[in-house]
DNA sequence: CCTTACGTTTACGTTAACGTCATTGTTTGA
DNA sequence: TCAAACAATGACGTTAACGTAAACGTAAGG
């Protein structure tokens, strides 16, 4: 069955953010799920681009940003001239996101350094000891 | 000669923020230059500091989460459970980065694909033109 | 029938991270 | 010497992304 819907509280425990959240993106016209009476009735696509909006706020960017890369999905693009531009657009991001990577991979190292100094400090405290003690 | 200091413009400039955004982070505590009369003083460690600041904010940390992170690197933990306790805080720091890493790279693969096709779309039109225009 | 749970709209509040003046030194090169 | 450039302080303004509260509708279950 791929017409699964959604209700708001479902989604937004499902992504562990609140209803309001989720009602704050349809008002920015992120998402426009439809409508059971007043109810709001989420669809599959729906879900899957408030995933993406989530995915991008995870890595800094802004929920506007998060919908351009979003857009730049679908094909609304015809001409030469727009086909360009789209291409200069995602190579745009792509560097800024290879920019992220080692950033965080700088970061990651450098933690990684920081725990072995502290695994050593422990180590030596237990020799001291001379034994793991139990639970 | 170690000792090079910096102006509050010259960082500025070097890292492409204005005069106003270094004095918030020294507002927030994040750096403390020394001063000469009135005219602030920058350190080369207040210049690191500065950078990985503004490392942080590329991944998407507020500055408070960067300068925890930067505070992980000086050793002023002594006992056992501030070193597990210290163990624990990177560990979760090191998860996150990992997701964002995944978060990355997912959005990386999206775009080449969109690139793809992009190319896809302007060969074919290369092809009709049958000649590429010369500058 | 009444409570409980879930949903809606409206509206004001909040926090982070600066931007944008306005005003007042200080220094330096023509 | 004096305008131009750089710096400092103070204060109010702004934007994003929700939080929070009030007031109301609706549907199910005991």
């Amino acid at each position: 069955m791929p017409n699964q819907t959604y209700t708001i509280s479902e989604l937004a425990s499902e992504f562990g953010v609140t209803t309001r959240a989720i009602r704050f993106y349809e008002e920015k016209g992120l998402v426009q799920p439809l409508r059971e009476g007043q109810r709001r009735v989420y669809t599959a696509a729906d879900r899957v681009r408030i995933k993406l909006i989530l995915r991008g706020k995870r890595i800094g960017m802004t929920l506007q940003e998060s919908v351009e890369v979003i857009d730049l999905y679908d094909p609304q693009r015809n001409n030469t001239e727009q086909l360009l531009s789209l291409i200069n657009t995602i190579s745009g991001r792509q560097a800024r996101l290879l920019q992220q990577k080692d950033d965080i991979d700088d970061m990651l190292t450098g933690l990684s350094e920081v725990l072995g100094l502290c695994e050593k400090a422990l180590g030596k405290r237990q020799k001291k000891i001379s034994a793991t003690p139990k639970k």
